[in-house]
This record gives structure tokens, sequence and C-alpha cells, in this order.
DNA sequence: GCTATGACAAGGA
DNA sequence: CTCCTTGCCATAG
């Protein structure tokens, strides 16, 4: 299968959130080395198929956005709340009670340099 | 290579 | 707090 680099990377970094654990898109997009591409993130993960915990990545307002009929929001919910995340009816929540902080050993394993590594923790390891 | 699109994000009304 | 607009990035056509 031809699956892009991107692609690839946006599965790898899924598959590290452990369970009852959550994080952005824009959050993963800057874990596999792509600032600013929370969208993509979105649409790569739409493609992925059920073996990538893609219910575990959410948007930044604590809030879950999908409308995908064939990965719904109630689908997402009920898995969230199966692994200890609790979720109000207008399907909003507390993020950064649960927000994954990804060690650099991590996101090392990512292939990213170290240097942008260091920009990441910056930006989001910092309490 | 350019345009349109989308499971986003942040700021203003 | 919710709705709308603008900005970003990676694909599909």
């Amino acid at each position: 299968m031809n699956m892009s680099k991107f692609k690839q990377k946006v599965e790898q970094a899924t598959k590290i959130i452990p369970s009852g654990k959550v994080v952005s898109y824009g959050q993963l997009a800057l874990m596999i080395g792509a600032p600013g591409a929370a969208q993509a993130v979105g649409n790569s993960l739409h493609d992925l198929d059920n073996q990538t915990p893609w219910w575990r990545v959410v948007n930044n307002a604590g809030r879950i956005s999908t409308q995908c009929t064939t990965h719904t929001a109630k689908t997402q919910k009920k898995k969230l709340e199966a692994e200890g995340v609790t979720i109000d009816k207008r399907l909003t929540f507390d993020i950064e009670k649960y927000r994954f902080r990804p060690t650099p050993k991590e996101l090392k394993n990512l292939e990213l340099d170290e240097s942008y590594v260091e920009e990441v923790i910056r930006k989001y390891l910092i309490d």
C-alpha cells in the first residue's frame, strides 16, 4: 500500500497514546514534525483503519468534533469513556486533565531531530 | 503546478 | 459560551 510518510507518522504517533489519554489534532501535528497541520492530521486519521486508536485524538477545545459516519462521535465517546474519560452530553470534557504529554524518548522514535524535539517540549511538555 | 477541500486552531463578535 | 472568519497544512483532481 502506498502510504505517505505523513500518514505513517500520524499512525505511529496515534499508537503511542496510552489508554485513557488524549491529544489534540494540533498537538499530534507537532509530534510528527508538521506544525500547523492539524487539519491534515484529522484528514489522515480518517483513512487509517481501526487498528489505530483514532478515538484518542480530539480537538483542542476538549470536544469530539468528528462527523464521520463510519467513525461516529457516539462511538468515540463510548470508547473514551470505556478508558476512563468522563465526557458530558455535549461531547465536551476537560482535555487538560487527560492530555497525553509524550516524553522526549517517545518523540525520538518518530524520527524527529533533537532540536525539533526540544522545541516541542518547550511548547507542550512544560507544565 | 494550481485550486478546492477537510475528523483543525485561534481570535473576534 | 457559541458562531463565524481567517490562517495552516497535506491530499485529490
